[in-house]
DNA sequence: GCAAAATGTCAAG
DNA sequence: TTGACCTTTTGCA
């Protein structure tokens, strides 16, 4: 489920299991035989997350992963299972093992490279200093629509469809805004709250937008059914007031929202829908 | 047994 | 703006 929350776990998760010693790195699948040949064997200083895409430094060869919309790791304790299907990329040590499937990207990168991707990336939510102006100077600039803007990662970092439906509807912001006309005041409270709602993704693993609606429960769990106001709830009630969720295509990405809470500009005529 | 969908990005035109 | 691509899982016949 690849949105930053999940590459930051992963990061953590990988640098407290494989940092310190000496990886075996193989490619069953043979996709990535090259590259793993280059660091098989050596030491792994850590694993950084930024935004969706991962670093695992070992030593000046840096394995870059980015898991696209497909990629997953799947890892475990003791003795790897037998290799099967397409595995890319499979670590072991004494103890663990992950393995990688369906990554758009597992490469080995110099330092230089690497940074080049990072000089692209707009700020992520979820490090340590994140610079939040330098999104909005992007934001009050473009005419494109604001539900655009917070899933392109030259803007900001780390947000995936999940989020950018939630925290515009959390804001009563709709999403065909265009960014010039999202306020400061606006920015500012989606920046933060975009923060808030990222961490407690980090922290427990899964997407839950709706929380403040479930203050005061005895239990803080929340079923998966309301985890969300909106994304991949089309045409079923508003939690809040009711009207029909509305979704349309953005980029060839669903975008979903309440069309009460979330007046504002219209989309475009409808030419065709899917 | 097969089609469709899924949290994303890039490049061709 | 559109399609290609990475792979697994789910749902329907």
């Amino acid at each position: 489920m690849p949105e930053g929350h999940t590459l930051h776990g992963l990061a953590r998760d990988q640098t407290d299991r494989f940092a310190g010693k000496r990886v075996q790195v193989s490619s069953p699948q043979g996709r990535f035989a090259e590259g793993a040949a280059l660091v098989d064997g050596r030491v792994l200083d850590s694993v950084t997350a930024h935004g969706k895409h991962l670093f695992a430094a070992f030593g000046e060869r840096i394995v870059h992963v980015h898991l696209g919309l497909f990629g997953k790791y799947v890892a475990g304790q003791g003795s790897p299972p037998e290799a099967r299907g397409a595995l890319r990329m499979r670590w072991v040590v004494d103890g663990f093992w992950t393995d990688l499937r369906g990554a758009t990207a597992c490469e080995v990168l110099t330092p230089a490279e690497a940074e080049a991707i990072l000089a692209r990336l707009g700020p992520d939510p979820l490090r340590r200093r994140p610079n939040a102006d330098a999104a909005y100077a992007r934001i009050s600039r473009s005419r494109a629509p604001i539900a655009g803007l917070l899933m392109d990662q030259k803007v900001l970092s780390g947000v995936g469809n999940v989020y950018r439906a939630e925290i515009l509807f959390r804001h009563q912001i709709a999403p065909y805004l265009p960014g010039r006309e999202l306020t400061q005041d606006q920015w500012a409270a989606l920046w933060s709250d975009l923060v808030t709602l990222m961490r407690a993704g980090l922290r427990t693993g899964r997407i839950v937008t709706t929380l403040p609606l479930h203050r005061g429960r005895r239990s803080g769990y929340v079923r998966a059914a309301d985890a969300h106001y909106v994304y991949r709830r089309t045409g079923l009630p508003c939690r809040i007031c009711g009207t029909p969720v509305a979704m349309r295509l953005l980029s060839l990405r669903k975008l979903y929202w309440c069309p009460t809470c979330q007046a504002g500009p219209l989309p475009p005529p409808v030419s065709h829908q899917v």
